[in-house]
DNA sequence: TCTGGGGTCCTAGGACCC
DNA sequence: TCTGGGGTCCTAGGACCC
């Protein structure tokens, strides 16, 4: 077998599990195979969408987030059951950790999906090897069907783990990416949704290979920077790494929840507001970390949503705190008709070990030019009055420096 | 009879600083 | 009385993904 060579590039694998949830109900249940289940939430609460469903199901037209009346319709036998986290987040895991067995390069990027780098694992057969060892190994520990894609780069991993399913292995080397790639309707395109695909094809852009060879200017012009992303990756490019850490750098926690009827209450309002704080409290407190920022979402009656965010001066994690800013945001946005649904996430997370440094750095330095600074400004609002700063005109703001010349003035005295 | 909940990244305008 | 432009932070919202 031929050693590693970089111009050989890179292999990346796409693990992508197949109707996760329903595939977990199925194991667990194995009187459940081969029937069309479906998991979704309670329609009495207003949450009766499909989160999820087995691909007999799919088969009759079944489609996420189709509301359940509708998929009811179409598929009168569906097997509808409540989502169960527990479980997924425990079979998830399992299924990482055989990935990991075969290299630590791992990126978890959703429940159910995840990149592996096995450039260099060699010892353990072909890439297609490899792949055939993963979903065999899945399938015989776990009872779980699998999609594996084969690429060059995490783009064309995850498209070509998109093309066969279930069960599928697919190898997408750029030079197949013309006839595999480019055929493809471009709203098949991982990156391009719904609004992205209406402006493409308004400028004749319909498959991946449109998109490959159109004008870039143009593009840039449409879509900005995404465009020329978009495009780069239509030409089968993309430099992205693998990153195993990503998943430990989350950047906001956050809870939302409908109502199960629209309301106007305010016991109603505060007791949602506390449960979605306790949750995100609850997820803050397990990752050890607390967040400078409070975003409130508000989703009115007629579903016209709002968020309103609020940077803190201090880290917050616990219930009371975020809390008591949610209902601030709360109050001063609610123009007090009926409220549909509210979030509350914590923002600009960093971990208590990050927080600790940055204190540290705090105290022993800006700490102090802060001090030196109050000083300054207390002595000018008494010399000069309140209005001092708003007063000096714009000439006379950019010829002085706050933290230069008022200190200046403020030792010359 | 409609349309959940968890995230990430990007953009854009105004404030503020230099 | 005339008067710039670049950089960063804060906030709101949009697009996308699973």
């Amino acid at each position: 077998m031929s050693k590693w060579n970089p111009k050989n590039g890179r292999v990346i694998l796409h693990v992508d599990m197949n109707s996760f949830y329903a595939s977990v109900e199925a194991a667990y249940d194995p009187s459940l195979k081969g029937k069309p289940i479906a998991i979704a939430g309670n329609p009495e609460e207003r949450k009766g969408i499909i989160v999820t469903s087995s691909y007999e199901a799919r088969k009759k037209g079944v489609k996420t987030t189709m509301p359940l009346w509708q998929a009811k319709k179409l598929c009168s036998n569906l097997i509808v059951m409540r989502p169960n986290f527990e479980r997924y987040r425990k079979a998830s895991k399992e299924m990482f950790n055989i990935l990991f067995r075969f290299t630590p390069f791992v990126e978890p990027v959703s429940i159910d999906e995840g990149y592996m780098d096995i450039t260099e694992c060699e010892e353990y057969g072909s890439p297609i090897d490899i792949a055939n060892q993963i979903q065999k190994i899945i399938y015989q520990e776990l009872d779980l069907p699998c999609s594996i894609g084969i690429a060059p780069n995490k783009f064309l991993a995850k498209m070509a783990s998109d093309m066969k399913k279930p069960n599928g292995i697919t190898i997408l080397r750029k030079r197949n990416v013309q006839e595999k790639l480019w055929p493809l309707s471009i709203d098949h395109m991982y990156g391009v949704g719904e609004k992205t695909a209406l402006k493409l094809q308004e400028i004749n852009i319909n498959t991946i290979g449109d998109l490959a060879s159109a004008n870039r200017a143009q593009l840039k012009q449409l879509l900005g920077i995404n465009g020329e992303k978009l495009q780069d990756r239509a030409n089968g490019l993309d430099k992205r790494a693998v990153d195993p850490e990503s998943i430990h750098r989350f950047k906001s926690i956050g809870s939302s929840q409908t109502l199960p009827y629209d309301t106007v209450e305010v016991q109603d309002i505060d007791r949602l507001l506390h449960t979605l704080s306790r949750n995100v409290a609850n997820r803050l407190s397990r990752k050890d970390a607390a967040g400078q920022t409070l975003q409130l979402m508000i989703r009115f009656h007629n579903r016209k949503t709002i968020t309103r965010s609020k940077k803190i001066n201090k880290h917050i994690d616990k219930e009371e705190e975020i809390f008591v800013h949610a209902k601030i945001l709360f109050e001063e946005n609610w123009d007090g008709t009926a409220i549909r649904l509210l979030g509350v996430t914590v923002q600009d997370i960093i971990t208590k070990e990050q927080m600790v440094t940055q204190l540290d750095l705090f105290s022993y330095q800006e700490h102090q030019e802060d001090e030196k600074l109050y000083e300054v400004m207390t002595h000018l609002k008494d010399k000069y009055g309140d209005n001092i700063i708003r007063k000096a005109s714009f000439n006379e703001k950019r010829k002085f420096d706050l933290k230069t010349s008022f200190q200046k003035d403020f030792l010359d005295d």
